[in-house]
DNA sequence: TATAATTCATAAAACCTTTTAATAAATGAA
DNA sequence: TTCATTTATTAAAAGGTTTTATGAATTATA
């Protein structure tokens, strides 16, 4: 059995002082109030026995968890467990813990998830939000808690977030598919209001209308992620619109799922068809032929969001500081979009 | 601002009964004790003001902290952060918080962290160790803490814990690949000493006694992974051992590693070059050629894992009880694996 | 010398819960 | 009626911390 925890009572007593003057002490608040010599024997008989403060009551008595919470849509989603991975060590470093969920991208889900950590009092909330989250956001701003959104956002509130720049990202992409030799882009992506994938549609119109091009969209229905169908809503867009000769993908599990059909229909990629995806994996690297990619900066949005969430936490009560971040992408030049 | 939360207190006079009346009632110590019509009365209360106990308080009271850690080798690997977020929802499911870390193979990182949450005074731990862990395993025990290992054990302590079945797969594995047409198949590993690989290579031992043929083994020092030093030494490996017709790889990760040198050597898969790998991936299913591969039962892992921590936080204190689960994997048979 | 200001230290309240031990009321037995 | 038992309820302690308000001792000022 564990021997018993040695709490502030139990240096107070051992060193006849009393337990505020080592509370003081022990939160750096000593400064002028007690003796240089009380402090260093107090702080020795501390760093001693090891004390650390027992977080519950520390918790407990400031109302403070020390808790964030980091909600992603996936964490098997190697982008999400990626940044996961890099926020863990800096939540650490700052003295915070990382709790981490899967929205699944379901605003019901979600709303559970959050009542959740409410009822646990965790201290920030990172959330991808899905669609229809708008008012329970707005809900958790009025009641004042920290909330920082990532990789999406609403545009109707003011609340700070991190995302990519996945207009200009996508831009940028097709036009690199456009010198890349092809004429005739698909673009297909989810049947989604979420800012990103709205913005990246936009990008990839704005690409379409510089280069006098024809817009091609498929939109995948987000359901049918989860069925499995996405491969035969592929197949079916490319029988109905013959002439493509490259397909962008808005995102890697998209791209995937594209490949696979292609795969499937001995489609020779870069000749016959172009791809690229945005959101690089590991699986673009290995394929046959290697396949181009938006890269997602995923040290710069885990450094970025837990600098504005650490901020928030710091933040004096009340006087709240709204920070946005837009972060570029970067392209992976690889086999699959160039023609040849 | 939030409005102050709600307490047992604040329940308490605003029904005229006494606090602990509504902690009994709350925690369905009533029975006998509390007259039924006070029972209804502050049942209908709490749902009707949606009173939720603060759990700091709680855990203050009752020393328990309701959170499980949960660490593994690498929150961004796929076999890890898919069983992570198998976990997480069972453990919300019954109460508690998962906290998750990666440990990076690193016994004194792990150190670290385990102190961490210590301090962070959490229920339980799961935790797939590093090799030199054996003590802080002992000492983790000794302090009467829940704990179960998973993905490797130490035989030396009697410790509960949840593996796949390493040698048995493996040998199954290459077993296949004999009776796929191979004779001379290689065996590239870890340097390391943790029971998995131990297993997987006594594994592949065991299948070349039986079938007499001749053992060739790479140990690749997991320091070089870091380094990405992979590629080179299985390009070395190729070299020194000209008649090799196959590879089996003990991790995807060296794996993926192997795929890429024997496409930069233009080895064709399957004629020239056998290819499996223990682990499954989403590479491998869409590589050219697909490969095969020994899967790992994730839903069973988790599953096994969340039972046997459960059981072990409801374990009266002191009465400790060892469970072991050694779960079979599975054979994933694609193209890489029968010689044409 | 008396008083004000400064320095050092602490008691006690508060945070919210669980649980032990005690009390009060009602019932049953003698 | 009286004592014992059961039933219903509660006061108070404990868990470990932070923080406010207060007190005592020392030094400076008038």
């Amino acid at each position: 059995m564990s021997k018993k925890r040695i709490s502030i009572t139990d240096i107070a007593k051992e060193l006849n002082v009393s337990i505020t003057t080592v509370s003081f002490i022990l939160n750096n608040k000593a400064k002028g109030k007690i003796s240089e010599e009380v402090i260093k024997k107090v702080q020795n008989y501390v760093k001693e026995v090891g004390y650390k403060p027992n977080q519950l009551a520390q918790g407990l008595r400031t109302g403070k968890s020390n808790i964030i919470v980091f909600m992603v849509e996936d964490i098997s989603d190697a982008f999400f467990s990626s940044i996961s991975r890099l926020m863990e060590e800096k939540a650490y470093e700052n003295g915070y813990k990382l709790l981490f969920c899967s929205t699944e991208n379901d605003a019901q889900k979600t709303r559970d998830l959050v009542q959740l950590f409410k009822d646990r009092q965790v201290d920030g909330y990172i959330i991808t939000p899905p669609s229809d989250f708008e008012e329970d956001i707005k809900q958790l701003l009025q009641e004042g808690q920290p909330v920082v959104l990532f990789d999406r956002y609403f545009e109707s509130i003011d609340v700070s977030h991190v995302i990519i720049d996945n207009m200009e990202s996508t831009f940028k992409s097709i036009k690199h598919m456009v010198e890349g030799g092809y004429r005739n882009i698909g673009f297909v992506t989810l049947d989604s209001s979420q800012s990103q994938m709205v913005d990246r549609l936009n990008g990839y119109q704005k690409a379409i209308d510089l280069y006098d091009l024809k817009s091609n969209v498929l939109e995948i229905n987000f359901k049918d992620l989860k069925n499995k169908k996405t491969g035969d809503q592929v197949e079916a867009f490319l029988n109905k619109t013959q002439d493509l000769d490259a397909l962008f993908f808005a995102t890697n599990y998209l791209a995937k799922s594209g490949l696979r059909v292609l795969k499937k229909l001995q489609v020779a990629i870069p000749s016959q068809m172009g791809v690229m995806s945005f959101d690089d994996s590991e699986v673009f690297e290995l394929y046959s032929p290697t396949i181009s990619a938006l890269s997602q900066p995923i040290e710069s949005i885990a450094d970025k969001l837990m600098e504005i969430m650490l901020k928030q936490l710091n933040m004096p009560d009340g006087k709240e500081k709204i920070i946005y971040a837009e972060l570029p992408g970067s392209l992976v030049v690889r086999e699959s979009s160039y023609k040849p």
